[in-house]
RNA sequence: GCGCCUGUAGUGAAGGGGUUAUCACCUGAGGUUUCCAACCUCAUGUCCCGGGUUCAAAUCCCGGCGGGCGCACCA
C-alpha cells in the first residue's frame, strides 16, 4: 500500500501480457466481469486443479458437479431467496440504505409480508426517522435481489429459477447419492468448483468483488456427537489470528493451530482442522505465509446459516482481503431441504454403542372385535392405541383418538402383551463443515505476492515468481538463434517434451535471447531452455531458473528424465 | 445507488474547436548479433459509445458504458 502506482503497473502488466482483462471491452465492458486471458486461464485452471488434488488425496471427499441454474424451491430452503428479496429503502438525506421490514418494526405485526407500496406509505405515514441523520425523507423503496433470475422453459409453464450463489447447494442435492457412495458412513465430504453468480450493486476492487465468479467449496458432513478425531501436531507454524469477537480486547495473536484448539480460540475441532488445511493450501499454491490471518466472524455479520465462522483473509494492494470462508453450518441447510422436499433421505444412521432392549408391555389390538364394534373408526382406535405411552393399569378406560373424541376400551377388545423392543441407533441430521474459497481472489493475491519489480542493469524488469505447480507453462524452449539448425532442434525438443502427460511447453524464437528471457520472467515461467551452437555438438542445453537467472548446461537424455519425474529443481 | 475524479494504439503517456493526432515501449517483417528487454530499416495499430452545440467535435455540453476514490451495500 505504500506504492500506489504498484497496482497500476500489476494490472497493466496483467492485460498485456493476457492473464486478467476486462470482459467485452470492445463493447465497453461490464463491471464485474473479467476474462481470463491465454495465459491466465492455464494459471486458474492450474489452481484449480491443485485445490481438488488437496482435498482429494486421502479418498474421503470426492467431487461433483451440479448445475449452476437453480430452480426457485432450492433457494427458498436454503433461505437465500429470503435473504435476498428484501426491500431496501434509503434516506433522501444522508443516502443511508436500509432494510425496510427493519424499518417499519412495530408499526406493523409482520414486516416481511409488506410489498414496496404499502412499506412506503408506513414510512411516510408514521414519519419514521433515520436512523442514521434522524430525517424522514424516504426514496421509493426497492427490492434487493442479489441473484440474477431466469425461468426454466419458455412459455406459460416456465419455473422461476436464478443463477446459483454459491455451489454448496449442489453438495446438499446429492446428499442422499454420497451417502451411499461413502457406504453410509461419516464423515465424509464432496467438493464443487466452478460459477457463482451474485447481482453486486457496485462491484469493485478489479477482480475482488465480480458478479461471475470462480468458488470452490467442500461440504463436510459430519456426526457431531462423534466429530472426526484430527491431528494437528504437525503443524509447528504460529497462525495470525483475530478471535473472540464479541470480546472487549479484540486483537492479532499469534497460535499454532494445535494450541489454539487447546485453548478453545477455534471452538470447533474440525473447524480447526479445515483453517490448517485452508492455510496448507495458500501455502502451496504461493500465498505469502505472513499476508494470512484468520479472523472469526462477529455475530451480526454470520451469515443466516452459520454458527460459527471465520475468514482466511489475505493482505494484497487492497488490503486485507476475505478470501476463504470457513463456516460450521450444523444441520441448518439438509434439515431445511428435508423440511421443504418432503423428503427424509437427507439423514445419517448413528448406531449405538450397545443396542437398546426395552421391555415394553402394550394393549395389542384384537381387530376381530374392534372392527365390527367401531367400524370405520376402528384404524383410528388402534392407532391410538399403539400410540398409548401408559398403559392404564385397569380396563376398561377411556381412550382419547387424534381427532378429540373418546371411545372407551374394554378388556375383549384387547390383550395385556409384553415385548421386546430392540433400538441398535437413530436418524439424525449430519452437521457439515464448509470451508469456501474465492479462487479469483485468491488468483488476485497470488500474482500480487509473484510480482516483483526489480532493476537489471539500470533497467526495470519485472518477474512473476510463481511456484511450479501453478505457472501458466512448465518449461519454455528458447533457441539462441533461429538459423544452422538451431530452431529445429528446439521445434524437435519442444515437441518431446509437449508430449509428457501434463507437461506444457512454450517455444519463442523472436527477437534477442534477452528480450525472451524477459518475457518468460513476467508470465512466471519456472524454467528456460536454451538451445545454443553447443547442442548442435554435444545434445546439451542449457536450463535457465527464473528466480535468480542462474544457468546449467545438462545432457538432453538426463533432462527430459528430470521433465518427466518433475524434478528440474533439483538440478540446482 | 449517491458524490468527486476519470476514459487518446497492446501498455504507459502528451496534446487538444480547424491539413494526415504525438511520443516511448510493445508487436510483426528483414538485417545484424555466439546467452539476458542492444542496434539499424520498414510496417501494423488509437481519441469508449450515443445524442447535442458548431461551417467544423477526439476536444465543448448532456446521457450511457467503463475505471478510480469516498459514502452506502456486501454470506
Amino acid at each position: 500500500m505504500t506504492d500506489e502506482k504498484r497496482i497500476e503497473r500489476l494490472s497493466a502488466m496483467l492485460k498485456r501480457r493476457g492473464i486478467i482483462l476486462p470482459a467485452f471491452e470492445i463493447y465497453g465492458g461490464v463491471s464485474g466481469l473479467i476474462d481470463y486471458g491465454p495465459v491466465g486461464a492455464s494459471i486458474r485452471r492450474r489452481v484449480i486443479q491443485n485445490w481438488i488434488e488437496h482435498w482429494t488425496i486421502n479418498g474421503d471427499i470426492v467431487e461433483i458437479d451440479s448445475p449452476t441454474i437453480t430452480p426457485e424451491n432450492v433457494l427458498i430452503a436454503s433461505g437465500h431467496v429470503g435473504e435476498f428479496n428484501d426491500l431496501m429503502s434509503q434516506c433522501e438525506k444522508c443516502s443511508s440504505a436500509f432494510r425496510a421490514d427493519q424499518l417499519v418494526e412495530g408499526h406493523h405485526p409482520n414486516p416481511d409480508i409488506l410489498n414496496s407500496k404499502e412499506i412506503d406509505e408506513i414510512l411516510n405515514s408514521n414519519k419514521i426517522k433515520c436512523p442514521n441523520c434522524s430525517q424522514s425523507q424516504w426514496a421509493p423503496s426497492k427490492p434487493m435481489n442479489l441473484m440474477f433470475g431466469t425461468k426454466i422453459g419458455a412459455m406459460k409453464s416456465s419455473r422461476q429459477a436464478y443463477m446459483r450463489p454459491e455451489t454448496a447447494q449442489g453438495m446438499f442435492m446429492l446428499y442422499p447419492s454420497l451417502y451411499r457412495h461413502f457406504r453410509q458412513k461419516l464423515p465424509f465430504g464432496a467438493i464443487q468448483t466452478g460459477k457463482g453468480y451474485r447481482n453486486e450493486i457496485s462491484p469493485r476492487q478489479g477482480m475482488i468483488r465480480l458478479r461471475e465468479f470462480n468458488m470452490a467449496e467442500l461440504e463436510y458432513f459430519i456426526d457431531p456427537e462423534n466429530p472426526p478425531e484430527v491431528d494437528l501436531s504437525a503443524s509447528k507454524e504460529k497462525i495470525s489470528m483475530i478471535p473472540d469477537p464479541n470480546g472487549n480486547q479484540r486483537k492479532e495473536i499469534k497460535i499454532t493451530f494445535q494450541d489454539a484448539i487447546k485453548n478453545n480460540v477455534i471452538k470447533d475441532t474440525t473447524v480447526g482442522y479445515f483453517l490448517s488445511k485452508t492455510w496448507d493450501f495458500l501455502i502451496g499454491v504461493g500465498i505469502d505465509a505472513s499476508k494470512i490471518r484468520f479472523r472469526q466472524h462477529e455475530g451480526n455479520e454470520m451469515a443466516h446459516y452459520a454458527e460459527d465462522c471465520w475468514d482466511c483473509e489475505i493482505l494484497g494492494e487492497h488490503g486485507w482481503i476475505e478470501c476463504v470462508g470457513i463456516a460450521n453450518r450444523t444441520c441448518h441447510d439438509l434439515q431445511s431441504h428435508e423440511k421443504y422436499s418432503n423428503s427424509n433421505s437427507l439423514r445419517a444412521w448413528r448406531e449405538f454403542d450397545e443396542v437398546k432392549v426395552e421391555n415394553k408391555e402394550i394393549l395389542s389390538p384384537r381387530t376381530s372385535v374392534l372392527g365390527p364394534q367401531f367400524r370405520d373408526k376402528a384404524g383410528s382406535v388402534i392407532s391410538a392405541l399403539e400410540s398409548l405411552e401408559n398403559i392404564p393399569e385397569n380396563l376398561p378406560f377411556t381412550l382419547q383418538l387424534d381427532d378429540g373424541s373418546n371411545v372407551e376400551i374394554t378388556s375383549e377388545m384387547v390383550d395385556r402383551k409384553t415385548i421386546n423392543n430392540s433400538v441398535a441407533g437413530e436418524w439424525f441430521t449430519p452437521h457439515v463443515i464448509e470451508p469456501a474459497f474465492g479462487i479469483d481472489r485468491i488468483i488476485w493475491h497470488i500474482l500480487d505476492h509473484a510480482f516483483e519489480e526489480i532493476e537489471k542493469e539500470g533497467e526495470k524488469y519485472n518477474l512473476l515468481k510463481l511456484k511450479e505447480s501453478i505457472s501458466p507453462a512448465d518449461l519454455i524452449v528458447l533457441p539462441l538463434f533461429e538459423k544452422d539448425g538451431m530452431g529445429m532442434a528446439a521445434r524437435k525438443l519442444n515437441t518431446q517434451i509437449n508430449q509428457m502427460q501434463g507437461v506444457k511447453c512454450l517455444i519463442d524464437s523472436s527477437k534477442s535471447i534477452g528480450r525472451r528471457y524477459a518475457r518468460a520472467d513476467e508470465i512466471g515461467v519456472p524454467w528456460a531452455i536454451t538451445v545454443d551452437h553447443q547442442t548442435l555438438e554435444d545434445e546439451t542445453v542449457t536450463v535457465r531458473r527464473r528466480d535468480d537467472q542462474k544457468q546449467i548446461r545438462i545432457d538432453i537424455g538426463q533432462l527430459l528424465d528430470l521433465i518427466n519425474t518433475n524434478l528440474v529443481s533439483t538440478l540446482f
